[in-house]
DNA sequence: GTCTATACCTAGATAGAC
DNA sequence: GTCTATCTAGGTATAGAC
């Protein structure tokens, strides 16, 4: 038995197990505590790998960190909003999509690759324009797309109303749950959600 | 001579000459770098004092870092947006309050704090309840009560549209500015402020 | 208070056995 | 490929001279 699977209960992973098992190591570690807050012995001991193994199959601690943004950056793309969302009328469609978004930004893995993202801006500008690319430009291109594909409601500017609709949601987001405000300035979300869908379809 | 000027031409700054260096190097260097990636030597090294000056007028690095941001955050305050701004027409008002906010919260210094309050949001939590209380909390109840005093706006929910207001400016900030938006998805500052104020007033 | 020198430790990365 | 053991640089913090 060279290589096979010597344990058929647990069938193989993608590419490798063990580099499987790195990378979800390194995702905790690096997305709680960030690049310079993360040491390859962290890593090695919660992926449960020796750290030779780490950079047998990673160059250095930059390959590792910056393959697993990328991986996560771009895997969060995949089911991102489903089709399903934006059918039927815009004023529901859109408390959906906001309510959907605020579901699927706001979870724990979400925030903290926003918040690893943003932090390592300036050491890491080639991650955070990736993170750019495949996440904040992807939605505000759905967004906005959906607001020139309904004339109807009569927006005299979709982008900068796609951008107004989203940036408000990301930046609720950050201050609620990456900045603490939820325990000192707490705010409903169907409030704000409310308040949003009534400021964009006022213009008809 | 005891501890009097020992130069005349360089009059004392507050407290100590040698406490206000270490905490303009420290700004520098943590601003920059973030709380993991800076080091005691590179910050002795750029504010031109011995590790050991450092550690006479600060604990440990935990308590420069904390001093600074404290500093920081809260010096913020005092001149942030001046009474004359206020005044007026609202539709000229809100355009100005915008354009200056995006000018305040837009310059180096404070991308970098909050750049660097969010990457440090989950081993300094108590610095993000400090800086959404004397920044974020601060800035949306100015906003807020402007509203409220305006009540020929006839906004249904001042509260959720200054939340609404002020974070579509910030989160047009962090995504041009520190994710790099300028270079990917760029887009004039003003579109979006008239797109914004349009928004808010609309309700009349 | 301020500097130079240093103790002590942990970091990233590699060597060599298996 | 994977592990244990180790190298070297750089980290925080302190001791002792001035």
């Amino acid at each position: 038995m060279k290589s096979g699977r010597s344990n058929p209960a647990k069938p193989n992973l993608a590419v490798s197990d063990k580099c499987e098992q790195i990378l979800q190591g390194a995702m905790q570690v690096f997305l709680q505590r960030g690049y310079a807050g993360t040491s390859m012995d962290r890593v090695a001991a919660i992926a449960n790998v020796s750290k030779q193994t780490i950079y047998s199959h990673f160059q250095d601690k930059e390959g590792l960190f910056t393959a697993l943004i990328e991986r996560v950056t771009i895997g969060r793309l995949q089911a991102e909003l489903g089709e399903e969302l934006w059918e039927g009328e815009p004023e529901p469609t859109l408390r959906r999509l906001a309510t959907a978004y605020l579901q699927k930004i706001g979870d724990e893995e979400y925030l903290s690759l926003l918040r690893v993202v943003i932090g390592e801006s300036v050491q890491f500008p080639e991650l955070a324009q990736l993170y750019t690319r495949t996440v904040i430009q992807r939605g505000q291109c759905l967004i906005c797309d959906y607001f020139k594909g309904h004339p109807e409601l009569r927006l005299d500017d979709p982008e900068a109303t796609a951008r107004i609709f989203m940036g408000a949601l990301v930046s609720f987001l950050v201050s609620q749950e990456i900045l603490y405000g939820k325990q000192i300035m707490p705010f409903e979300q169907e409030q704000l959600i409310d308040q949003l869908v009534k400021m964009v379809l006022r213009s008809e």
